[in-house]
DNA sequence: GTCTATAAACAGATAGAC
DNA sequence: GTCTATCTGTTTATAGAC
């Protein structure tokens, strides 16, 4: 991706992109006026329709956005670990628990630490509950590639089928507690008496997270 | 609640709710017209300003409803299993393990297998994020009384201290999965191959998420 | 490419008959 | 209480000057 320049018509594009984002996902679509839009990126209301067709564009040049960028981010946390040594099978266990640590990690870390973190998720939860042909893109491009990829570690970090229904499912169950703190931060931080995920909130979660995790990795297996 | 009469200004009442709880909760406040509420409603457009003041009276309406019915299902969980035994450490750490595992149950199948299970969630995620005064009456009045019972409880269970944050986070993180079913739903099911929630699903889903939090609750503890 | 001005449709709220 | 008809404001999209 080539910088954007400070002027002219990407940088209009970009300013228009960042600001329906963020409008998109705190007040949804409908309810965000073009006006407003154009307003908070400091570009004429009819550079809209110009430079995205309608207004409807603009939110499928976001969820574009949103799915390049994400595949970035996730590519680069597994691409770290991902690859397991060869060897006995404690030791690609342990690999593996490694590994699934460290994505955890990242995740953790970009989804409440970082200024995008609290955005995409917002929009994307936006798009999914309105079932919107932009969710479809986010899914295949992002989510099921990822999940796919934990669903395969947890598999080698406890010995069971990587696409069982029951893996699939502890997976969900994994990253549900991540996805949720971001999702519901506003109920979390008023219990918590933050007022906003700072790096040292971020990481305070990211552990009691890897706690949680840790312990269903470490689980004795039972019939229950 | 006395039982609502198939007809007259109750009726009317109540299915202007219960239109407007669907509609608002998977289009979006703004996204849904007076209109086609009262259309799915079958009442007249005028009759939401004759009930509700407003299209924002029947937002309030609707998240007073939502408070009123979330804590009539919640006490009812709790009230099983609340009281602890008295007696030795031992027997009350596991009366209060089984008391959570019968909240998580119960919350598991309202959340999944009733209808207003999908309902609920959906509006007050809308409220929450569009930082709406009708949220802030959901956190108090249903919201922190839950989590401040099972921060309790997992203190009971675990020997920590209830009010501590990691233990508000733990508790946190233990809900994180079922609310995350149900708020990631669409992307669950398209994941797992399933058409919809039913019995067998929410059961299935209950078992991975009570596996989870008895392996976190069984958790030797170390200073990670 | 960016702007102003405007067109055409739609929103929520209300007045008044019944 | 419920209806029809209408008022008033706002929306998106577009036409055309620059």
């Amino acid at each position: 991706m080539p910088d954007e320049p400070v002027t002219g018509p990407e940088a209009t594009r970009q300013s228009l992109i960042e600001s329906g984002l963020r409008l998109f996902g705190s007040k949804g679509f409908s309810a965000t006026s073009t006006r407003e839009i154009a307003g908070e990126a400091k570009a004429n209301v009819a550079s809209i329709a110009y430079h995205f067709g309608s207004k409807d564009g603009l939110r499928k040049a976001i969820a574009d956005t949103i799915a390049a960028t994400m595949r970035g981010v996730i590519d680069g946390a597994f691409a770290e670990r991902f690859v397991l040594p060869e060897g006995d099978a404690p030791t690609r266990r342990e690999a593996a628990k490694a590994a699934i640590a460290t994505v955890i990690d990242r995740m953790a870390r970009f989804l409440l630490a970082s200024p995008m973190g609290a955005l995409f998720p917002r929009f994307i939860l936006r798009e999914m509950t309105e079932q919107s042909a932009a969710f479809d893109a986010l899914y295949g491009g992002v989510f099921e590639p990822v999940h796919k990829k934990l669903c395969a570690l947890f598999a080698e970090a406890t010995g069971v089928e990587a696409e069982s229904e029951e893996t699939r499912l502890t997976v969900f169950a994994l990253i549900g507690p991540l996805l949720y703190f971001r999702i519901g931060a506003p109920a979390v931080q008023r219990r918590m008496g933050w007022t906003g995920y700072g790096p040292a909130e971020a990481r305070k979660i990211s552990t009691t997270v890897s706690r949680l995790v840790a312990a269903r990795l470490d689980q004795k297996d039972k019939t229950s």
